[in-house]
DNA sequence: TTGACATAGATAGATATCCGATATATAATG
DNA sequence: CATTATATATCGGATATCTATCTATGTCAA
C-alpha cells in the first residue's frame, strides 16, 4: 500500500502510544481511556491490546513494571520509552498523510478531476 | 472495533468504489487513477484489486462487461450499481467518523484531556 | 459464605485485508 | 524476435483484529 504497509490496519498501535504520552498507564485502563477520548468510537477489546503492548515491549517503545494498588490488585503499568516517543511521532505522521490521501480521493469527485 | 468492524483497514474497497463514482472503469485503469488522484500515495496492487473487484461483483455493489478497445486489448469494465452508491455512501460515513475519532484522540493529548 | 460481577491479564483460533510472487496473453517498441 | 507495457488473474503469506476462553482477585449483596 505504500505509507507504513499497515497504517490503514496498524493504527491502534498509534492509538495506545499517544494514550502513553501523558503518563503511565495499565491495560485495562487503555481500554477505557480510549473509549473516553475517542467517545465511545474504539472499543479496544482485551485480546488485541494484550498481546500488542507485548508486542510493544518486544520493540523497546514501552517498558512494563507491576504496581500493586491499595485495592490489592497487581497492575502492570506500561511508560514510553524516547524510542517509543520517536515511533509515536512516525506514527502520527504516516496517519495525517494517509488520512489526507484518502480525503483527496474522496473529494476528487465528478464534475473536478478534470479530465 | 466497532464502525465497520474492517474500515481501517478496508478503505481500499471504499477507494474502489468512489472511483466507479464518476464512471465505469477497467481494473488497470483504476489503478493509474487512484496514484493520481490521491498524487502518489496509494499504489494499488493489481493481487489486491482483482480478488477485491470480484467480491464486489458477488456481493452485487458492481456489475461487469468486457470490451474490446480498438488497440485490440479485451478490458474488464465495472459499473457502480445502485446497491453499490448505498455502500459506498455508508463506507464515505464510516470513514469520516473513523477518521474524526482517530483525530480525537490524537488531539485529546497532554495539557488538555482535562483531569 | 456463597455467588455474581467488575477488574485485570493472557492465549488460541478464526477471519479479513493486503501484498509479493507468479502466470497468462496481447500490443507496442526496438 | 525480444523486451516492455498493458491487462487480468490466482495463490501463499504476513499482519491486524476479533471472539472465545481461561485464570485470578476484589467487592458487594443475599
Amino acid at each position: 500500500m505504500e505509507l507504513e504497509k499497515s497504517l490503514a490496519g496498524g493504527s491502534m498501535s498509534l492509538l495506545v502510544l499517544k494514550l502513553l504520552e501523558d503518563g503511565d498507564l495499565y491495560g485495562y485502563q487503555m481500554i477505557e481511556e480510549l473509549r473516553r477520548r475517542s467517545e465511545d468510537a474504539f472499543r479496544l477489546k482485551a485480546g488485541t491490546l494484550y498481546p500488542l503492548l507485548h508486542s510493544l515491549e518486544e520493540k523497546g517503545l514501552v517498558t512494563a513494571y507491576e504496581q500493586t494498588a491499595e485495592s490489592g490488585k497487581t497492575r502492570r503499568y506500561y511508560h514510553l520509552t524516547k524510542q517509543g516517543r520517536g515511533a509515536l511521532r512516525e506514527k502520527e505522521n504516516a496517519w495525517n498523510a494517509y488520512a489526507r490521501a484518502v480525503g483527496r480521493v474522496l473529494k476528487g469527485g465528478a464534475s473536478l478531476a478534470g479530465a
